[in-house]
DNA sequence: GCCGCATACCTAGTTATGCTAGGTATGGAA
DNA sequence: TTCCATACCTAGCATAACTAGGTATGCGGC
């Protein structure tokens, strides 16, 4: 379970440049080395929703000889979305690392 | 929202000593310094949850002249489990930050 | 040729969990 | 005696991640 953190992790993952659904799940993969193996049913919904709340974009494309394949990009609401939640992401790291830490501090 | 590791928080609270559900609740505000202000409907319901689990246990204690409180106690379980969660804790940030941070790192 | 696997997308429904919004009761202070 | 802080509780809501399915295609092996 991400826990709500999941948002900020696709944003990040497309922070590099726009990419589609799939290999939005490997980079994610390989970043974390192998802790977040997200199934598809945890990701496509996500983008779904990041489109729908203005943070990416999508296009269909469909190269020489592949399929089709639906690309996502940052759009800048996305990107200052994801500056905003990364910072979140930081105080609230912190908040938990003080709220545990201190039995042991 | 806690994602998932309230249950951390509340074992690590209790970690120093016997504590009462109000108590518990500034315990965790204060430590985190007003970030996590739960509310009660949060932290009452883990507790049952936690004890369902063996993880705490309770006695109602009525102070001589105070009022009935339930005081909580970390059982053996729990502070083992408490152990586990906070690498749990550990893993999970650090793959967070290395998905978050990889953009810019 | 065709069988199966990896790629690539999607959705409905379940489950878990934190929170809202209520309710009860008592001790002490104004 | 009225009100506030303390102290407990629960039902029901909202959300988010995941399970478990389904569709379709390119490519390699047999």
């Amino acid at each position: 379970m991400l826990k709500g953190h999941l948002d900020a992790i696709v944003l990040a993952a497309l922070e590099a440049g726009p990419a589609h659904g799939y290999a939005i799940i490997e980079t994610i993969k390989q970043r974390s080395a192998g802790t977040f193996d997200l199934p598809e049913g945890t990701v496509y919904p996500a983008l779904h929703r990041l489109e729908q709340a203005g943070l990416l974009s999508s296009a269909w494309m469909t190269p020489p000889n592949g399929r089709r394949r639906r690309v996502y990009s940052l759009t800048k609401a996305g990107a200052s979305a994801l500056g905003e939640r990364r910072k979140a992401w930081g105080r609230f790291s912190q908040a938990v690392d003080t709220a545990l830490g201190g039995g042991r501090a």
